[in-house]
DNA sequence: TAGTATTCTATCCAAGTGGATAGATAATTG
DNA sequence: CAATTATCTATCCACTTGGATAGAATACTA
């Protein structure tokens, strides 16, 4: 019917959200979002409708992903398995590239505080994900029984939001997954010490 | 000898503080940076040598005023005060008005990755001082006797550094101190069970 | 093969960017 | 009071920004 786009559109919306995620929405230029992606300045006007309304659907797409993924791989009923998803977080081989690169959902927060509702929107999506996957990992744990009585599940649950924010905030400092390994470590030790 | 600038030295870099802290580097322009500070443009570039390396005098500025004040407000050998710290960090009425956006140097570190080596720079000595500040804490707690021997120091080190990362985020996210009430209160429960 | 619909290429645009500079202004010194 | 020195005000600059648009290219359909 009529001619057909350089990059498909899944590609397309995948490498707008490395772009980003890498970048930053405020440092990313639509001309480099272009060269970067084969996203032409037409597109992102005609079909996206702008560089900021593009942006927000990254998000989207972005914590999707995070809500598919998230608790099947730190949660299987055990604490070692929520210990080591921390661990892995500082593995490259074990993380996409951009995971150098911190959290996409992170970074924007960061760059817009509470400037652009759009962007607010996600943030508390985010948090509300963060704190549903660390409280749905620990119930797996304790109807295992692997809970100690003594541990306050809700802290912990608190507790372990903040830390993975930090954790991501320490490697996106360094631009290397590596860097959060000490912090990572500790969180991971402290996860452990909570067996019944 | 000369005339006098507007404003003086000391509330001039005070008033770029709070102004790169709100808005962030990049969406802070020299023109609204002098309508908020007084800091002429002229004078930011022949007294300062321009935007960057006045940020970055406001990033040293902000951890010098960091490291006075952290230790001293979270350790006194109780464990108490040190959970009580991050209590305190929600209550409008015991943070600077600017406290509502959160870090300045997690802010910082969000939006320059590691792009800016000044900054990453000022990256590493935040999280020194962060890890150094807790270690000290919790040290001060143990030789009060106060401290549980189960718990791993180090590893209790490395949760908060995270986690205290993860509660700015979190208020700065809402651009609300109160909005880190939840997680604050979570991690003061943590670290009140660490009693012996 | 001709028509149609959509994207791409290549500009153009107004607005905003950080920085530089020339002349007016003000405060201290001699 | 006059000279000096540093800052302020007001432009000017080249460059980049996100966005808009006109014409060329391309892929289906009839």
């Amino acid at each position: 019917m009529a001619r057909l786009r350089n990059v498909d559109e899944d590609a397309a919306l995948q490498g707008a959200m490395r772009a980003f995620w890498q970048h930053g929405y405020q440092a990313l230029g639509t001309r480099q979002l272009e060269a970067e992606t084969g996203i032409t300045r037409f597109t992102l006007q005609t079909t996206y409708g702008g560089k900021m309304a593009l942006f927000v659907q990254t998000l989207d797409a972005y914590l999707d992903q995070m809500d598919a993924h998230m608790l099947p791989e730190m949660a299987d009923g055990t604490l070692d398995t929520l210990a080591g998803w921390f661990e892995r977080r500082c593995d490259p081989a074990r993380n996409p590239e951009a995971g150098r690169w911190g959290c996409l959902m992170i970074a924007s927060i960061n760059a817009f505080a509470d400037t652009e509702p759009a962007v607010s929107a996600r943030a508390v999506r985010f948090e509300t994900m963060l704190r549903e996957a660390f409280a749905g990992a620990l119930a797996q744990i304790d109807q295992a029984g692997a809970l100690s009585p003594d541990l306050n599940r809700g802290a912990a649950t608190q507790m372990l939001v903040a830390a993975s924010i930090g954790l991501n905030t320490v490697i996106r400092a360094a631009g290397d997954c590596r860097a959060g390994t000490k912090i990572a470590d500790g969180i991971a030790a402290m996860v452990r010490g909570w067996a019944s």
